[in-house]
DNA sequence: AATGAATGAGCCTTCATTCAT
DNA sequence: GATGAATGAAGGCTCATTCAT
């Protein structure tokens, strides 16, 4: 395979940029772990920037591939589908596998984001965030304000990507065994499901709950 | 007077550090915006990374002086504390102040955990963290296990962390006149307070909501 | 067909190397410009220097070609071989033609000389310096000294060298407009015969006009 | 001296350039010449292109201090005045001393000139050139027409100039005991003021002799 | 005959740091 | 206490060149 060296830089770079970040991450250390000249980053791809962007690209390729939504069956109840949509985000994030620095890398992506994001976002994030709305939409009173149902949408992306954003923080207020005691990613899952689900339940049943309390700021 | 430049040094690396990390900021940068000499930097601190420490330090003790948990008047309803809590996580997070490098500061030392990650944990975010665990006692059934009200208390942080970290994907997401329509820090209390509460009203009706459902990975 | 690569490389180097220098001039350059691959010039070359030196006698085989040395008709009288040898001169250097990078070239060549200058003096200054010689030869007094008629010989091709070698800093001395009233290639044809020609016939009149003049140093 | 890293690296830059010009100059030579930090240049100049720069202000500063024309005594012959001159340029190109990288570096910002080539021009050359002219006016007939003079001093320079640029061509052409024989500096300004001077008178005595003769490419 | 891929040396620059004053 | 000068290490990048095909 002629792009094989190609290749294996961008696999190094995707994993270095994932823990070192742009700045820290140096040129040399891609290549000395990809195997390669130390000029071939700029053989293949001009220069560090590219090779940055091109990382996002592929982190996004891999991710798309990896765990796809499989296509629900028909009439999946919509409880059913959360389910899935919530252990199918703590997967990527949080499973341990070859390419979970995608997942990292996409996070340092949120925190400061370069020219890759928007197009990231809009091919990437948009299309899953638009399933997590229809979803809720199944299960939510009819004519539910569309800001209600992405505000509720971002309180169960939250949840999930919490675990991977404050992990560290999770990993030192939680001592060891209680961690693996209760929060495995099946732990996790049933949580926020249970969680979201019982929000939405009480949502649904009441839906002037949502009336009924003011912040302090408003009225 | 020797303080004068020493704590400008420190203001000026606590915005900068904020803005572009550890790596990426420079010596050079920071003694330019305090309006100190090169060398002030390994003068007064000793070393760069040193400095980073102190920034952090710094972080951690505006912070504490910024909002004190007030001592909630007796009698006050553990409702009324959650609405309080998640207002101040908010207004730290996202609100505009002088201070606001502080909460920068600390997203990327989530992701990028440091040596000062333990004792800022230790010092400032387990007693928040306490006291959100506290106020979902009030809530809660008793008896309700430990892990379960640390994966609510979670559940409640990670909807208020999202708007931090993911704000930029957010802005992306959703059209700039709609984000002003309904996603200011007020919205995102009431959102975030009445998601929480709904889930937590219906947890308390239904103890066995949690039980009721099984993920897929168990059973 | 292998012939054309070449031979576009090596007219695409000519020119490039007499706008850039050796140094500057990079062998991505000059394939870009040649339409060539990147290796090309190694394997029909061996090295960007060799390519350098192929140059050079192109130039050098181009420039005999183009001007050969005209056989005068018989009984030309000495002003006007000495007039067309400084109007063949001129042309040579400061003529817009398609080979004009030949003269940048020797120019270059003479700051810095390379293994290319003795070869390129000899085959081809040497042959045009000594037409020179002789056409003085038929205006001095017998037996002038050779020195005499060298340095004579110098005189005149450094009034011509002037104008390639100091050509940008004669457009900054003399403005714009006067230099096109006065300074096109016949003006300084016309300016430097009569000169010269001034000068060898006050010579030739009065011989001991060389000797009534004694430098500071000497004597 | 604070200031003794910084000139030492500026004279080691000014033979450098001189010898290499502007690309072929590596700072790495420079400053092992001046025995100085690889990091220098960045501090002291910025950059190199900034060094370069101020080595062509620095030999233009030391050209004018080096051999500065000498204030005229009253009554001083054009003649005299026109000796002067031209030993003074042969000297400034010519002489070996430490300074002749400066003629060198001129030169070559000669050939190819940058942005330091306007003022270069303007402050040093053009007072010369001007000086030249005046001297001129006081030999040729009165109201000779300004290019006239202008080509006429070009003329004078550029015999002068031909041995600083042509002297390796000079130097394959005349065998090396010839050129000890008659090529000294004061043989070379014997020859130049002579020629020169006998130009004048002639031109002096036919002022139509500048029209005697047409070159071909006119009338 | 010709080329795309790859290489190693070297470039300029920037960095955090130190040191003499 | 504070600073201008200087330093060594390392960074990204470009270069001419080579090699397998």
């Amino acid at each position: 395979m002629s792009d094989d060296t190609r290749s294996r830089i961008l696999a190094a770079a995707g994993a270095i940029f994932a823990d070192c970040g742009f700045e820290a991450a140096t040129v040399r250390e891609i290549c000395r772990a990809a195997k390669a000249n130390l000029a071939s980053v700029n053989y293949h791809f001009g220069d560090k920037e590219t090779l940055y962007l091109e990382t996002i690209k592929l982190a996004h390729t891999l991710k798309t591939q990896q765990t796809p939504l499989p296509p629900w069956p028909p009439n999946t109840a919509p409880e059913e589908k959360l389910r899935v949509f919530v252990r199918t985000m703590l997967q990527r994030m949080l499973g341990q596998h070859d390419l979970c620095w995608t997942s990292r890398l996409m996070t340092r992506e949120m925190l400061q984001p370069t020219l890759a994001s928007k197009p990231l976002v809009e091919e990437f994030i948009r299309p899953q965030f638009d399933m997590l709305l229809s979803i809720l939409d199944e299960m939510l009173p009819p004519a539910t304000a569309l800001h209600r149902r992405q505000k509720i949408a971002f309180s169960i992306i939250g949840q999930c990507l919490h675990y991977r954003i404050s992990g560290e923080f999770v990993a030192i207020l939680i001592p060891e065994d209680e961690r693996r005691a209760g929060f495995s990613i099946d732990d996790l899952e049933e949580h926020i499901v249970n969680f979201s689900l019982a929000a939405l339940t009480e949502l649904a049943r009441d839906p002037a709950h949502s009336w009924k309390y003011t912040p302090h700021g408003k009225a």
